[in-house]
DNA sequence: AAAAAAT
């Protein structure tokens, strides 16, 4: 099937912003991947240095950046995409470019957006495979792909965005709307509580607006069940943090189903995944499984965000976690913004929760054995800022975008489901970068702290430095001073 | 045993 496909690589780099939209910076690069060796093997042409994104390097003040990064883009056939260097260059209808000047406040394209739009809103309208750095803007990516797309006159729904969380949801039609305010186009999101004393009582009127965001089995249920979504007409399906929405442990069965509906009903639909990270699994099952996509992706050690730094401290036992929290930690930290506690369990999060609000510590937590009342009524106050920490689960772990957030605690590691209760519990890498992405939002400076107790929290502590190849510097649990310290040295403090 | 969505 791909046997003719000419294939182009990009070789760039990616830095991070200021505080409203990523600018990008420029550096050679010259690395070879397994995604590209695969492809070769599979056959496919790779043509060096076809297309290359050139910026004025004057234009970016050194503490914005970071770390300068390599962004392979493989195209899937021979047309020859430019980069946007403005999103006049994109065709946009002015309706929309009034949306991203006036409302976003964007100036230009980031890096990402630079590399990915013209593959999304040109013809052949391909497929995308996509990999950005968290905060480097994808969601501006899919959200202009989808309004672009959408004929405005047509009262159906025409685009489809899938997403992991009722937070995530909520977040991306929050842009929409947005980017979207002149265009007059119309969103409906499965977040929307319809009736709050039923909370699963079937749609009955058809939707008829133009953009649909929502979670896997409330989608699933409108199309199937209710017949209130109609996907005749869709057009554009997104995956937001498609890893997860195609990861056999996550929401891989519900993709593929929706996935299946609206190509039975429609003309051709183009899909579009975006994630900051896919691990070689889920990534190899993708291009698979996505025909003739194009493709972009950033090597695993480029992908740990540099201005957020790291640090590990190890607890002698796990009581004293909750002091470090307590004393060393949120000290210094209530002076700097808001920050993010992420727990393994649900229980833990109520638990630490209960402990911490006994002993005066102003926070919230949220998990998603709240209702959604309770839920939505957590992120409402964090995101006023009313309360500066809050504790989590990895509900939380992806996408959620709060710029005033500084701080990251994993007070527990993340590590993936093991099924054999007698193996290695195993790292998940993924969900490390999710979480400590939480903070750095576009670029801002952040902080990571991983609390430690166990010889295996170590052990996957030390796994994970180096599958990212990199060195998480350890601070004292006793030292005074260490935190502050360490804070200041991010320049935090 | 488990985050998430939802039945």
């Amino acid at each position: 099937m791909a046997e003719s496909e000419a294939v182009m690589k990009v070789e760039d780099t990616s830095a991070a912003s200021k505080a409203t939209e990523p600018t990008p910076s420029k550096k050679d690069g010259d690395a070879e991947t397994e995604n590209i060796e695969e492809l070769e093997m599979k056959g496919l042409k790779i043509v060096e240095n076809v297309d290359d994104i050139v910026d004025e390097p004057g234009h970016i003040k050194s503490e914005e950046l970071i770390e300068p990064e390599t962004i392979k883009k493989v195209v899937a056939d021979d047309t020859p995409y430019t980069s946007a260097k403005s999103f006049e260059d994109l065709n946009l209808s002015q309706e929309l470019l009034q949306g991203l000047y006036s409302e976003m406040k964007f100036e230009k394209p980031s890096k990402i957006q630079a590399a990915t739009l013209p593959m999304i809103v040109s013809p052949p309208y391909q497929n995308l495979i996509a990999q950005a750095h968290n905060g480097s803007g994808k969601t501006t990516c899919f959200v202009l792909g989808m309004l672009s797309r959408i004929d405005p006159q047509l009262k159906a729904p025409q685009a489809l965005c899938v997403c992991p969380t009722r937070e995530l949801v909520n977040q991306n039609e929050e842009v929409v709307t947005r980017m979207g305010r002149y265009t007059g186009i119309t969103t409906a999101s499965t977040a929307t509580v319809e009736t709050p004393s039923h909370l699963y009582s079937s749609r009955r009127e058809k939707i008829v607006d133009q953009l649909v965001i929502g979670t896997p089995g409330t989608l699933k249920r409108w199309i199937t069940k209710d017949k209130a979504l109609d996907t005749r007409n869709i057009k554009i399906l997104v995956f937001d943090e498609a890893d997860q929405m195609f990861d056999q442990d996550g929401f891989q069965d519900d993709s593929l189903r929706l996935w299946r509906d609206i190509n039975r009903s429609g003309k051709s639909c183009q899909v579009l995944l975006f994630s900051a990270t896919f691990s070689e699994k889920v990534k190899s099952f993708a291009m698979k499984t996505i025909p003739k996509a194009n493709y972009i992706f950033v090597e695993k050690e480029q992908l740990s965000l540099d201005v957020i730094r790291q640090y590990q401290i190890v607890c002698p036992d796990s009581r004293s976690k909750i002091d470090v929290l307590k004393n060393r930690i949120f000290p210094a930290a209530e002076k700097l913004g808001q920050s993010i506690i992420f727990v393994r369990t649900r229980g833990a999060a109520s638990e630490l929760h209960k402990c911490l609000e006994e002993d005066g510590h102003k926070c919230t937590s949220i998990q998603g054995g709240l209702t959604h009342e309770e839920r939505d009524r957590v992120i409402k106050e964090f995101r006023a800022g009313e309360t500066k920490i809050l504790i989590a689960t990895d509900v939380l772990a992806r996408g959620f975008d709060q710029a005033q957030v500084t701080l990251v605690v994993n007070y527990d590691i993340p590590v993936k489901n093991t099924s054999n209760r007698h193996a290695y519990a195993e790292p998940d890498y993924e969900t490390y970068l999710h979480r400590i992405g939480r903070s750095g939002r576009f670029g801002r400076k952040g902080a990571a702290f991983n609390l430690l107790v166990t010889q295996e929290d170590k052990r996957i502590m030390r796994s994970i430095e180096q599958h990212f190849n990199r060195n998480v510097p350890e601070v004292a649990w006793d030292n005074e001073e260490g935190i502050e310290h360490v804070l200041k040295d991010a320049g935090l403090a």
